[in-house]
DNA sequence: TTCGGAAATCTCGACTTTCGAGAGAATAGG
DNA sequence: CCTATTCTCTCGAAAGTCGAGATTTCCGAA
């Protein structure tokens, strides 16, 4: 495989990241939301998702924001019914945040979607494809991850 | 590979998308630009590597904005001596956008060196694992890029 | 040629989002 | 009990975005 094709592959990711921001985009239209608050919701959900409940402080840290626009964000969020504050009985200084029902329901219904026709399309691929696949996806996120961190000099 | 495994690969997909995001992020702030503002960047970049020099209205399709942040957009850019408006002259409605010598050594050096590095990885890999890889790829950016226009009901 | 519609960009005023600084409340340690 | 620390929220200012409309330019038809 020639340079060009390699390269090809660069471009191949990226252009899968700007089409995830697409959708993201698209979810945030559809529910009058923008694209800060969806990236909020992501957030909320993967920790949900890990059975961790996340913090203000912990989301903003997460989508890179001040406090002072957590606060609004989180108020907007509450605001439109997608969220609750729940603050914590051990530490009363914190305030955890879920998800509401209906905000659960519209993410499964909307990227559910999503998920299922990516699984569909992956079995397609053998075993050891999807092997070489994962080690791939893999290896590449660690080499950007830590070009979004610090800039090595390589 | 079995199902949880799977769904890990589609977690994976996510977790580049973030950290490609995050690369832009910090270069932004690195910068003093806006998460917008990058994008705009990497579109005209993008555009001028296809030979294409991209005109206002169509950046503003490709980062989904109004003409009116169009417009600011641009005048940020411009005065920060990121971009240059260039009147077409052939349809002098047109303003094309073309990126300074010293927005185009920043993009360069900092994206250049996260792909260099990419590609340095790559050189791990047999040819016909790449073939897999880019199959892959494809195939999942035409999934995700149909939900990222209209939802179907698949 | 001239005119009206369409296209591309820009201007204006209002609203939303974000930030920096700092205040308030709660916890932990001496 | 007192102080330092942590976490969240409030406030005012700055930045970004949008909708509506103005301006300039192009194109096709009479």
């Amino acid at each position: 495989m020639d340079a060009d094709e390699r390269q090809e592959l660069v471009l191949l990711l990226r252009r899968l990241t700007v089409e995830l921001d697409a959708v993201g985009q698209r979810f945030a239209g559809l529910h009058g939301l923008g694209r800060t608050d969806v990236r909020a919701m992501v957030a909320i959900m993967d920790a949900a998702r890990r059975g961790e409940a996340l913090t203000a402080g912990v989301l903003g840290q997460a989508v890179d924001l001040s406090s002072a626009s957590v606060t609004a964000l989180v108020d907007r969020l509450e605001r439109a019914g997608h969220v609750r504050r729940v603050r914590d009985a051990d530490d009363r200084r914190r305030v955890a945040l879920e998800l509401s029902e209906s905000a659960m329901a519209a993410g499964a219904d909307f990227f559910g979607g999503l998920n299922r026709d990516l699984l569909a399309a992956m079995a397609d691929y053998a075993d050891d494809e999807l092997t070489v696949v994962r080690r791939f996806l893999t290896q590449m996120a660690a080499v950007i991850e830590r070009h979004a961190r610090a800039d090595p000099p390589s």
